[in-house]
DNA sequence: CGGCAAACCTGCGAGC
DNA sequence: TGCTCGCAGGTTTGCC
């Protein structure tokens, strides 16, 4: 899925289409997604007119002129596709998995397609924001200026899980996936084996340098697209080519020098369930 | 509370 | 060709 540089991606090429303008309609195409649809959500969202898109962990937040906010997630295989007013006046087909339509004023329109629904969408309102059961538990935006090394590591003080783990743990610092966890500790040199408490000090500024500039660096690149994930204009991302470890296993890791034939390259190991890929002799 | 496996759902590639 | 299996970018739940 999308992981924070994803959904940063589709944030900035939803927010010229949809900022300024009104939902001139929407379409809601089954009854859920992850959850059900909230009450009403077709009719509390028409007529209004988009005040500003912004992003919080891996969330799109749409907030509207009346103060409502549409909180939408991408889960595993959601995207957001940008279609421009047609000139014969149809509206296109819906494809299998297009599960919300939002049209504007103007005639753009933004479909919601998610095969998985591991995604989801929900409306609160400005004021409750920051107290939504989705949001309120998260940790410290990465890329903000309140995530830093200190941080990190009192977050990380006390945990026993390895340091892989607690990354991907959204309440320790929000908008990682399995992605960007198997990069971020691949530039900081630390083994995802290694017990997340013991990444205090010096190992925790390297840390979070590294969570930043992989996050910095992929969103400069328009994310990663594997297999589902487009840019919502439809462009692909490019940072998979910058891959160092991840889906890289058995290939040679670019910071060592050492012989493939003798150390294997980089390795694939499952923790908690997930892949992880590193590289045994960079990362302690 | 902490940590882990399983569950949610669909699609795709590999292997037989 | 067609089947089965394993795997996939996330998050929650339930069990120890």
């Amino acid at each position: 899925m999308p992981e924070l540089p994803e959904v940063e991606t589709v944030c900035r090429g939803l927010a010229p289409h949809l900022e300024g303008r009104v939902l001139a309609r929407v379409v809601q195409r089954r009854p859920d997604l992850r959850f059900p649809f909230p009450p009403k959500f077709c009719e509390r969202l028409t007529g209004r007119r988009v005040a500003a898109v912004r992003r919080r962990a891996k969330y799109i937040l749409v907030h509207l002129d009346d103060g409502t906010v549409l909180i939408a997630h991408l889960g595993m295989s959601g995207r957001m596709m940008i279609t421009p007013k047609s000139h014969d006046g149809e509206p296109a087909e819906p494809a299998a998995h297009d599960h919300v339509i939002f049209e504007t004023d103007d005639g753009t329109t933004v479909t919601f397609n998610d095969a998985r629904r591991f995604g989801l969408m929900d409306l609160t309102d400005e004021a409750a924001l920051n107290e939504h059961p989705l949001l309120r538990t998260l940790g410290p935006e990465p890329l903000g200026n309140e995530f830093s090394g200190p941080v990190l590591a009192e977050r990380l003080a006390g945990r026993m899980s390895p340091i892989k783990a607690a990354l991907l743990d959204q309440t320790v610092v929000a908008g990682l996936g399995n992605i960007y966890v198997s990069e971020a500790l691949f530039q900081a040199r630390l083994s995802p084996k290694r017990m997340a408490a013991t990444v205090s000090g010096a190992k925790a500024e390297r840390l979070a340098t590294a969570v930043r500039d992989v996050l910095a660096r992929a969103i400069a690149a328009g994310g990663s697209s594997l297999k589902d994930y487009r840019q919502a204009s439809g462009e692909l991302g490019y940072f998979q080519h910058q891959f160092s470890v991840y889906d890289r296993e058995g290939q040679p890791c670019p910071g060592c020098t050492c012989d493939v034939a003798k150390t294997g390259g980089v390795r694939r190991i499952v923790q908690s369930g997930r892949s992880t890929f590193y590289c045994a002799q960079r990362q302690r």
